[in-house]
DNA sequence: CATGGGATTGACT
DNA sequence: GTCAATCCCATGC
């Protein structure tokens, strides 16, 4: 067994490209069309493309005029739907990260700052507009399966962050205690 | 055609 | 806590 402890990993792990980048999907957000925060509530309009087309793509927009969020289209074509991935844990390529990330004032970006919010994460994992309607199975970006330790994680609910409408819904889901979610952050789980 | 409002972030008080 | 940056697009006249 290797000496620091319980996983190997197999030699398949490290033929990946030296800048890629990855990591564990710790806060989302669900957007659907019968509500009226989700951008497909409008209908199915040219920025809202996507949105209604097949599951399984990335839905990638531009947020106040700044940044792009990334979102993974969900339900069946038609119904206009998707998950807005808000926060990662870095896990491989904390330093490439880190480079597109830049300088938060006038130092590096904190492990803890790399991919702490929507507009964050897409920046330090280069998803650009020119990714929205790629495949998230077999694009550049793509979402796999939970492993390892980070199965069955501890979720939290909570409501939305940065919308107006549609505030009742509690459709905000972080895993619980992790030190990688976006502001604000779910409050700590009583001792009881 | 003009307008207003964001699924945010980082700097600053 | 406040605020500007920055631009697409839905809406309304």
């Amino acid at each position: 067994m290797a000496p620091e402890g319980r996983l190997s990993l197999p030699a398949e792990f490290y033929s990946r490209p030296v800048l890629e980048v990855a990591g564990v999907i710790v806060e989302t957000e669900a957007y659907h069309e019968s509500e009226p925060a989700c951008h497909a509530f409008a209908g199915l309009t040219p920025r809202t493309e996507t949105l209604f087309g097949p599951p399984g793509r990335a839905y990638v927009y531009r947020s106040y005029g700044v940044h792009a969020l990334v979102n993974a289209v969900c339900e069946p074509e038609g119904i206009g739907a998707a998950v807005l991935i808000r926060a990662l844990q870095p896990v491989v390529g904390v330093e490439q990260m880190r480079l597109r990330r830049g300088l938060i004032g006038d130092r590096p970006a904190r492990d803890s700052e790399l991919c702490s919010g929507p507009g964050k994460l897409t920046q330090a994992l280069g998803i650009w507009l020119d990714e929205n309607g790629s495949c998230l199975s077999s694009g550049a970006v793509r979402i796999g399966p939970r492993a390892g330790e980070w199965l069955a994680p501890h979720i939290h609910d909570a409501v939305r962050v940065g919308i107006n409408r549609a505030t009742e819904l509690r459709w905000r889901f972080c895993v619980e205690g992790n030190g990688h979610v976006s502001r604000p952050r779910p409050p700590q789980s009583r001792r009881s």
